[in-house]
RNA sequence: GGAUAGGUGGCAGAGUGGUUAUGCGUGGGACUGCAGAUCCCAUCUAUUAGGGUUCGAAUCCCUACCUAUCCUCCA
């Protein structure tokens, strides 16, 4: 398997520390308000990266932080005239609602910061132990030019960043980069005791706090949007590395990249935000998947009511293939068509730097096939096709479960006398009917005098 | 100004030296009582611009222009 690593810029071989097993963990979000589907690109990828990883029989520990003590938070809870820890919690729970209608089933724990207060404290007392930190007036700085490889994951150059290009520059600070790691408490803010006195920490050092708790120094993957790499992920390598001696935090990096919208970044600034729940809500959860994973993960990403929709059409063309395969008899000659090199070659796909788009056009190809060839399938292909789509959907979610048969009295009646209106050329009876169905949503389809339908 | 990734047909989005990407859309055909779904054919004859290397470039090199993310607690 290969993995486009950010840090050496290449498709490498994958090797995981412990044979057979990987941690993973991915940098989730801070809770102050809805996420965005943006957002949602980033948790459905590692979603499907995560379960793909446990098809190949990897034993994944998938780990994500939740921030949940931020200025971003103190901020909202005083637009909204309450607590930070109320907006916190609340908008945890909304998180977790999201990541549940998008089908994200696959985290293994969701860690937050702020129950890890401890650990981060013994963290950054190492680092002023060990040099690499120094404390303030208004709290503790990591000096970044001890710690030679800062800027390798990014390509900065310390020497040539613009100090304060978006920022007032703290005086206090010894270099301009050097980054918090504990802010003293000003009045009003929420606190933890520490050796520095009261306060709370920078944002950096959570995630190193939580990795090393569940994974100790180092780890396998680590992932996170694009606009994570510098600083906060050279950050956390500075940290960790300083305080273990190692050569890595994560062995491997994996970035996902922006989504954008009317040729601009979504951002709250430019007002063009779309909530995760509203993307789902209007063209649910399947499509969204497959709009998605239908590109590479690391490219930018056009989001618009025109690509969902034809994303729609396609998640359509691959649910309508998998219910004819669920009702197909397989009383056919055989097709000849070898699902096992097609199932081959989408794993192949996925396991060259998870190119999910590559192995969505598999999946494409396949379905035409069985399309194309789906009154020939014997028994035995109509048990390799689903567990074919099985096998896709396990990985993706991007089938619906529209399952139909076994239904109701009232509609196999309605069926049986559109049938009989239909036997006796009594079309306009039998295209009530079929308007009757459809708009109390149940699609039907005639093949012959044969109706099949479902709920649509 | 700097760092990093890019600029492909109506839309989305693959393709790192030599065949049609693929999907959506559009047009036509088959099938159907009609419709839908499906299949077939076609369409759009795309590669930001200008140079260069090569027998041959979307793919390599140079220049220009453009886009996105980031540029250091706070956005």
């Amino acid at each position: 398997m290969k993995i486009k690593d950010t840090l050496t810029h290449n498709l490498v071989e994958f090797k995981p520390i412990h044979s057979g097993r990987i941690n993973l963990f991915v940098c989730g979000p801070t809770v102050y308000n809805y996420i965005h589907v943006g957002n949602g690109r980033l948790f459905v990828v590692f979603d499907s990266f995560a379960r793909f990883l446990r098809e190949e029989g990897y034993e994944v520990f998938y780990l994500q932080n939740i921030t949940d003590i931020d200025d971003k938070i103190f901020r909202k809870a005083s637009e909204d005239g309450t607590s930070w820890d109320v907006v916190a919690k609340k908008f945890v729970g909304e998180f977790l609602a999201d990541m549940k209608s998008v089908g994200v089933e696959s985290v293994t724990f969701y860690a937050k910061a702020t129950a890890y207060i401890e650990q981060i404290i013994e963290q950054i007392s190492t680092l002023i132990r060990k040099g690499y930190a120094y404390e303030t007036n208004d709290g503790v700085y990591y000096d970044v030019t001890k710690f030679k490889d800062y800027g390798k994951l990014s390509g900065q150059d310390l020497e040539m960043t613009q100090a304060g290009a978006r920022v007032e520059v703290n005086e206090d600070k010894r270099n301009a980069a050097d980054f918090v790691l504990w802010k003293k408490m000003k009045p009003g803010e929420p606190y933890w005791d520490s050796p520095w006195g009261k306060g709370r920490p920078g944002w950096h050092i959570e995630d190193t706090a939580i990795s090393e708790a569940f994974f100790g120094a180092e780890y396998d993957i680590h992932g996170g949007g694009s606009d994570l790499i510098f600083p906060h992920h050279e950050a956390e390598i500075a940290q960790m590395r300083a305080i273990s001696g190692k050569k890595h935090l994560s062995r491997y990096w994996m970035h996902v990249s922006m989504l954008i919208m009317d040729k601009e970044k979504m951002s709250k600034s430019l007002g063009n935000i779309v909530r995760l729940r509203d993307a789902v809500e209007k063209y649910g959860p399947e499509t969204f998947r497959f709009f998605v994973l239908n590109s590479s993960f690391d490219s930018l990403l056009s989001y618009s009511d025109e690509a969902m929709k034809a994303a729609g059409e396609t998640v359509s063309r691959i649910g309508e293939s998998y219910r004819k395969v669920r009702s197909c008899r397989g009383s056919g000659p055989g097709s000849g068509l070898d699902f096992s090199v097609r199932r081959e070659a989408f794993r192949e796909k996925l396991r060259n730097g998870f190119d999910t788009h590559g192995a969505l056009t598999e999946v494409m190809s396949t379905v035409t096939e069985i399309n194309r060839t789906l009154d020939r399938f014997n028994s035995g292909e109509v048990k390799d096709a689903l567990s074919y789509f099985s096998l896709v959907n396990s990985i993706m979610g991007i089938l619906k479960e529209n399952l139909s048969p076994s239904g109701s009295r009232l509609i196999e009646n309605l069926l049986k006398a559109r049938k009989e209106a239909r036997l006796a050329g009594n079309y306009q009876f039998s295209d009530t009917i079929r308007k009757i169905l459809e708009d109390s949503g149940v699609s039907i389809q005639d093949n012959g005098p044969e109706t099949e339908w479902w709920y649509s």
